[in-house]
DNA sequence: ATAATATATGAGCATATGTTCATGTGTTAT
DNA sequence: ATAACACATGAACATATGCTCATATATTAT
């Protein structure tokens, strides 16, 4: 999309008519230009959606410490094998955890290193500040 | 003979009533123990649940580049008033964004310097590999 | 083959979420 | 005071989410 083209669209959308906005157009011109493209923000969106949920957030903070079957995600965090399966497939979907499968037993970890790194980094500063 | 090893060797003895856990079970308490408090991991979930939406991505997004008034704001993202504010108050309420009132407009701005290094970096991640 | 074990998954249900619509609050201009 | 403007917010509605329940699949044991 063109500079010219952006200015255009540009134009009230909120019902404000002819209402001026505080910063000078082409200021929102270069912010929305700066955007990142759509996929990489639903990406993003998607992602911290994926550690958004606290039976996520503690399965996440169990396999931090070891690789566990789901048997024993279901132990640590007292739940229903259904529940945690369901929560599983959703991590694993989103490529945050792996399965590794030894016989009838499927155990998970931790996929993502760059998700680790913000699970953790988040942690400590909640733990903190 | 390691600790390890005797944790392993007590698992077996008292092992096959009822279900297996693969892991050793003074493992299982372990990892249960180490597990942060409750609060925490609430806090975790609420926060990262507060970045897992395209529109509140979108938001700071924008908010990381410069600070800007409601209105501005409605017409980077294209969208109603309504809408961006409500989202903003989400965002306020888990101070993500702060506000600065000059007249009759609202200027908002990014609050937490931790979670614009948070977002910054798993930007700069999903942009890359 | 049958049973037991470990995990996966579809359907259903209650709750949560995001947007719109209408309206409220507060500030500035006339 | 009245109007215009900027923002906030409650209600409503459609969709998404997370759990339970029942059942399916896959592997191992007898």
């Amino acid at each position: 999309m063109t500079q010219e083209a952006l200015r255009e669209d540009l134009t009230d959308e909120c019902g404000h008519e002819g209402a001026d906005s505080s910063a000078p157009r082409d200021t929102l011109v270069q912010i929305k230009e700066n955007f990142v493209d759509e996929s990489t923000t639903i990406d993003m969106a998607e992602m911290f959606k994926a550690l958004g949920d606290p039976t996520r957030v503690r399965i996440i903070y169990a396999l931090l410490q070891k690789e566990l079957c789901v048997h024993d995600v279901c132990i640590v965090l007292d739940m229903t094998q259904s529940a945690v399966s369901h929560q599983l497939r959703y991590l694993r979907n989103t490529r945050i955890v792996k399965r590794r499968k030894v016989g009838k037993t499927v155990f998970y970890s931790l996929d993502d290193r760059h998700v680790e790194e913000i699970f953790a980094q988040t942690l400590q500063h909640l733990k903190h500040g």
